[in-house]
DNA sequence: GAACGGTTTTCAGCCCGCTGTCAGAGCCGT
DNA sequence: ACGGCTCTGACAGCGGGCTGAAAACCGTTC
């Protein structure tokens, strides 16, 4: 288990340091905001704690910043005790929960717990090839930065397609998951679709992610092209 | 302050009863699940101390419920020692805490001090989609800053929206969930209802929360439009 | 009980764009 | 050059969703 400590408080930010490592995390701690956001968006933790109050960049800032740029990692925000606007805020920029200072270690450790066990279950990872992202339960659709619009059909083929990445499927295969298993119509339409979605999601990118596989079916490549 | 103890053996609740109003708690015990969770419904309590193991309606069922009833009284649950899994479904289903058969009563008390200190305070009242804000406790509804008004039905589907901002729901969970679950009316009700919102929160504005997902349901922008 | 305002539900018609089909051209391995 | 896949552009039908209105329902008031 990996967090994150992003606290400016040099001796408080020690005693969590500690506290955390004591319960078995890996700790990274970032002593201003700016350091803290960019920890965050590179490495992988597990679960962030951030202090509200940081020089520069606050605490607000860096998590309404990752969860727009869709980055799901369980927040555990630390506000001032008298300060109830900034807990609202808190849960409104997207923090998970909140803790009011002063606290102590075992309520940290057990929110923290808490927040994990939730964590990931909470919503559904979006799943990327390359710079392919697909939010399932969105159901939103981006290559790199840009979003592109997709018809149910187009969506459910790419979904399945994107969670077999890098592996050859076969055109009866595709039926099988995406049509009705009992379609029994022209095979074609999946060349259709297939085409479809290269217009909307390759070709306007320069890219060529979906490769036909002559005689057996199609791939989505693994690093999106 | 007044608690709720819900406990069948009935050594323990007087136990509980005793301990509890030797610290100044107005104590209520309910000797079955059933009761309690009519008790937790229909009373006002600061605090509710709920044994897991209960004949019939058990405390996670109590706790689930409650939580789904936007009941927000802190919980403290008390679950057996050896079942590590009871303590994790017992966070899972909202309680705020638990405690392992046998502890002491000042254990209890320190725990469910700590709880009151937290308390009510804790859940955001309002839930926000961008500039759209929905308090659920005061049923109110506004846009920016202007008030909107919403008949009950109205509400509840934006409520239900609100709470999935930014997930595509499909019009049967929509049925299930704010209609009754066993809704057989035409689902064009869905429909109607979705126009009506969007008559009162988006057309008036300018804005355009409330998309449509052809062939898979709606989704409210998680930015409010 | 009757009248009434507001809410909820049903209904029928319309529109648009998604879907699946097809025919012809293109491509590839043999 | 040939035969089988695959690609491509066009098209018609269908059905999902939108809309306005009317009917059923429900709680209040007289």
């Amino acid at each position: 288990m990996r967090a994150l400590v992003v606290e400016d408080e040099k001796r408080l930010a020690a005693g969590l340091r500690n506290g955390l490592e004591a319960e078995g995390f890996a700790v990274d701690v970032a002593l201003t905001g700016t350091d803290g956001l960019w920890l965050a968006r590179e490495e992988s933790y597990d679960a962030i704690v951030l202090d509200v109050m940081l020089p520069g960049v606050d605490g607000f800032d860096i998590c309404s910043t990752l969860r727009n740029e869709r980055v799901w990692t369980p927040i555990l925000m630390l506000t001032a005790r008298d300060a109830d606007a900034d807990q609202v805020r808190a849960l409104d920029t997207g923090a998970d929960d909140y803790l009011t200072k002063p606290f102590s270690y075992a309520v940290l450790i057990a929110r923290l717990r808490a927040l994990l066990r939730r964590g990931a279950a909470e919503r559904p990872a979006v799943i990327c090839a390359g710079d392919l992202r697909l939010d399932p339960a969105a159901r939103r659709i981006w290559r790199g930065e840009v979003e592109v619009g997709l018809t149910a059909r187009e969506f459910s083929l790419l979904e399945f397609l994107i969670r077999h990445r890098g592996e050859a499927v076969s055109k009866r295969t595709i039926l099988d998951h995406v049509w009705d298993y009992d379609f029994e119509g022209d095979p074609n339409i999946v060349e259709v679709y297939v085409r479809r979605l290269r217009n909307k999601l390759d070709r306007p990118f320069g890219k060529g992610s979906l490769q036909t596989l002559r005689g057996s079916g199609y791939r989505l490549a693994d690093d999106g092209g």
